[in-house]
DNA sequence: GCCAACGTTGGC
DNA sequence: GCCAACGTTGGC
């Protein structure tokens, strides 16, 4: 078996755009529009087929994780960088080397309650996760397979 | 390569 | 709406 880093995520998205019900509704979305190097390469580079995936609500009244879902394609060229219409087209970027990479995500479950921000910080033994630390922006994150344990066991 | 200016994220 | 904590851009 080989060492990967990571095998569980979190990614953040804010819930008036696109929510973990429009997931369950949707049942699959390719996870565009990022346009951050470090959370590309998490997506291009560490996620695999069948990694698990918090789904986070940002940027709203209750911020925290609201559900679960999967990775559910290999790295693919995001689309939506080639499109002059599309608000996250990249001009700089070529088809030939595009600069931008997404993976499909499928929902998997909602969470009976949301597990928030205030609660995760609250926790001792969650000091190190990324998405807890002071100023972490990330869209797009790790967990350890110890704390996504730890989280769920919270539900 | 430095770094000031600017833009974005996201909690509060 | 405020603003801290970033990341990016571009002049030099």
């Amino acid at each position: 078996m080989s060492e990967r880093p990571y095998t569980h995520w979190l990614m953040k998205t804010e819930p008036d755009t696109f929510s973990i019900d429009d997931l369950k509704q949707r049942k699959r979305e390719p996870w565009d529009g990022v346009r951050n190097y470090q959370a590309r390469n998490f997506m291009r580079d560490g996620m695999r087929v069948g990694d698990k995936v918090f789904f986070y609500h940002s940027n709203c009244a209750e911020p925290g994780i609201a559900g679960i879902a999967a990775v559910a394609s290999e790295a693919y060229p995001d689309p939506s960088q080639f499109d002059p219409k599309s608000k996250y087209f990249d001009p700089a970027s070529t088809r030939e080397k595009p600069r931008w990479w997404l993976v499909e995500v499928k929902y998997v479950r909602k969470l009976k309650r949301v597990i928030t921000l205030e609660e995760l910080k609250q926790q001792p033994a969650l000091v190190d996760l990324p998405l807890v630390r002071k100023g972490n922006r990330l869209s797009v994150l790790p967990v350890s397979a110890d704390d996504w344990d730890f989280i769920l066991a919270l539900e």
